[in-house]
DNA sequence: CTAAAATATGTTATATTATAACATACCATA
DNA sequence: TATGGTATGTTATAATATAACATATTTTAG
């Protein structure tokens, strides 16, 4: 599912429409609950909830998507719930936002503390997680250069997927 | 006021707390100004306006904010009419948009058509824009190895610049 | 020069995303 | 089992952005 090029970038690929995606969640969750367990950290069934949301799909989700869905199925939800669900599961590095989506999507490598770089489909919405380590490194640079604290990256790339050209 | 290091990246220096700022806006009116010409494209006066404030100073600055300076200035304005300066200014090249910050910055390159990539100060909220060919080709590579057409990209580190710290 | 078309702006209303502030419930542990 | 910390509920509102339609201005073609 995940490989690693000559650039030193780990690349998660564009889900496959015939991947098990249930499965899929499964492993998320499982992972999760474990990380969380190892930090001492409370993954109450709120939070897993709206964990499973945002990892239902490989498209982004927004904050409203799933309070729309926990109030179709008859919780009566309001926003904050939702939101310090989010920055919970944000904290915690179980999620990413998109800033230029406004919208959540499950992490692929929860287990070690990274700044995920995006690659967004406009078409069909899939993205699609990377890791480039000369990414970081170039950033790196450009700030020691600048004398600047790098304390967070937002590194979002958008377009169209190979699915969909 | 810009210069290039050996990875290959353009930096604009956090601007001195010193420099004439009024000269920096009159200079980059005058870029814009021809360069609308030369694409004939009508850089209207409230356009220019927008323009004007969102260069007045080299912090990220919000649609609302600009909205309400027209608004104390006496100028009766809604919020479209800014946004669409907005549009108009960002589909120029003129200006950037800030996705973590929904926040607006005045462009250093605007002659060339770029995608910019922003360092910004948590603290003081002072930006500056880096223009790396090496973060660029980075991308460009993984973009490649996933088969993926690049659109824009939304690039912002966020952090302490050297003068807060 | 003027009518028509294209472009830009004004205006009203509303959508979308997110947080503040305070109340209540739950849970770990001493 | 009281207590303090953490999590969630609830109400209200802030902040950001766009839809839809009306009017004005500019450009261009005839």
């Amino acid at each position: 599912m995940s490989f690693t090029d000559a650039n030193d970038t780990t690349f998660t690929t564009f889900p496959k429409p015939t991947h098990d995606h249930s499965q899929c969640v499964k492993d998320a969750l499982e992972k999760a609950v474990t990380i969380c367990q190892v930090r001492g950290v409370r993954f109450t069934e709120l939070r897993k909830q709206v964990f499973q949301l945002v990892c239902a799909s490989h498209k982004p989700i927004g904050a409203y998507d799933i309070l729309d869905t926990f109030q179709k199925r008859g919780r009566k939800t309001a926003p904050p719930t939702v939101y310090r669900a989010l920055e919970f599961l944000l904290e915690q590095g179980l999620i990413h936002r998109i800033a230029s989506l406004n919208a959540y999507i499950g992490c692929n490598f929860p287990q070690e503390p990274h700044r995920g770089q995006f690659v967004v489909c406009k078409l069909c919405g899939e993205a699609t997680e990377l890791v480039s380590h000369t990414i970081e490194k170039c950033i790196a640079a450009a700030a020691d250069k600048l004398d600047f604290q790098v304390h967070s990256r937002v590194i979002e790339i958008l377009g169209i997927c190979s699915v969909c050209q």
